[in-house]
DNA sequence: CGGGTCGTTGACACATTTCAAGTTTAGTGG
DNA sequence: CCACTAAACTTGAAATGTGTCAACGACCCG
């Protein structure tokens, strides 16, 4: 399974900038929204029950499409929904007060949006769209009251934030100790992995990211990942046309950049098990 | 409740340099146990019934002292027991191949060390003590045991691992855009909050980091963390005695470096639900 | 055709690192 | 109690990675 169809990943570019999101649109009916939960990193939970999967399941309230570049939830705000990326990326933002921008975290096609929203009443960061996505929301007190029912859906839940733990572990570590090469480096060999889109020792996979979103996932200026990235492009260690991007030997760059795809905590099993 | 006295919190410095721990030290009679749990951040959860407390409280299973710079888990390993710092500092940290140094998380006394270890098999991390610490130890396998049976324990350490984050993703912040300055000073702000330190505008608590430690904390060198507090001291923002941090004027710090309390998650309600 | 986003380039500034001493401090052993 | 030692802290000079500022070019969509 690799990435979606392109089309889907692109950024529509000049409609609503900035926006937030109104209505649910694109009502699907029940069983199909029941389906689009399938595949995501909830769902192939391997601590979920057959019976869990379906409570799970009938609790979607909505599957919509959103735009690109619009807030699902805004930094300080209340979300009383799980907010599931069926399709398309996102991001969770930060930002200092002179307007530096930071990304604790990156999603793609079966990331959970705002966990954080079980727990508290106000996030501590936002929540955005990157492309044009595939929203699924599960209404937060029926979730909540699945968990106190269901252990295995309360284990699902630390699960997912530990996952999430580790993984923000390691870019603390490519933010504090790595330089800009290593950095981008790295995180393509991790989203090479997140997005399955390995076949041997290559990769591609469709890349929706501006080089402004990959410096805020950095912590570094977009200039900067131009001159990097021309870098690694002209030393033929990446390829980028159409959108796509071409990793010709994953190994070499796993060197690189010391990349040991571990802390992901890919469950290899869970999906064979629901296949 | 201000920190601990000072004697408890100073390394012992020429002794157990990277000794790894052996037997539990020290083991004190049972009721003893059960208390050096109290006002831990798992105790004081606002999710837990007083009858899921005692539950907690009957799985200790050691209460030891351990000396500075010991690991209690190594990257990689695999911990069978979950680690609480009743007393004393540590830190989890990570490490590049060339032997860059980051810390993803700094513990003070209450906090839990490993969560990971509840669901993963390896931690991505290591754990190691920074002073002189008492540790509490739970086992990982009675514990989930409780968190299935009990919603409230289940739903606190999703709560648990959901604060981790949130200071992750502020840390990541941090780490990514803002200068060596507000970093050291953001630091500062933090644990003078997490210590309980702060009466009125004035802070002041029991210090025992290395430069060194902060410098791993924040992404520097401990060179330009010198250079930093020697600014911050000779402007007589901070102030450092006897291993003791002094902060005059909290307020103007916050300023500084745009420190917003609410991404620790403080629960002003649990201690006096308590007491 | 035109406007805007995104990507690219160059020259320069500067925060932070590196390297290489020294000095102070706090425990240790005589 | 003093001398000894290792860790922690301090200082300076020079190197460098990354940021800043200011353009220009390419492309896409309306």
């Amino acid at each position: 399974m690799k990435s979606s169809p392109r089309s889907r990943l692109l950024p529509s570019k000049h409609r609503d900038r900035s926006s937030t999101i109104r209505d649910p649109v694109r009502q699907s009916p029940r069983n199909a929204q029941l389906s689009r939960l399938v595949g995501t990193r909830l769902w192939t939970s391997r601590f979920l029950s057959h019976e869990e999967r379906d409570a799970l399941g009938n609790v979607v309230v909505s599957t919509r499409s959103v735009s690109a570049n619009t807030d699902l939830v805004r930094q300080g705000e209340r979300a009383d929904s799980l907010f599931i990326v069926a399709d398309g990326w996102a991001c969770r933002y930060t930002t200092t007060r002179e307007g530096g921008r930071q990304f604790p975290a990156l999603m793609v096609p079966g990331d959970v949006g705002n966990l954080d929203s079980l727990m508290f009443d106000r996030l501590d960061y936002g929540v955005r769209t990157l492309t044009q996505a595939t929203i699924v929301s599960l209404p937060r007190d029926r979730v909540l009251a699945l968990a106190a029912q269901h252990p295995g859906i309360g284990r699902t839940f630390t699960w997912l934030a530990l996952v999430e733990n580790a993984i923000l572990s390691i870019w603390a570590l490519s933010l504090g100790r790595r330089s800009a090469k290593e950095r981008l480096v790295h995180l393509l060999c991790e989203l090479s992995v997140r997005l399955d889109a390995e076949d041997g020792n290559e990769s591609s996979f469709a890349f929706p990211l501006t080089q402004e979103h990959i410096a805020d996932a950095l912590g570094l200026t977009n200039i900067h990942v131009n001159r990097t990235m021309q870098q690694l492009r002209s030393n033929g260690m990446i390829g980028t046309a159409n959108r796509t991007m071409t990793l010709p030997d994953v190994q070499s760059l796993r060197d690189i950049c010391g990349f040991d795809l571990s802390y992901l905590h890919i469950q290899p099993s869970a999906e064979a098990q629901l296949a």
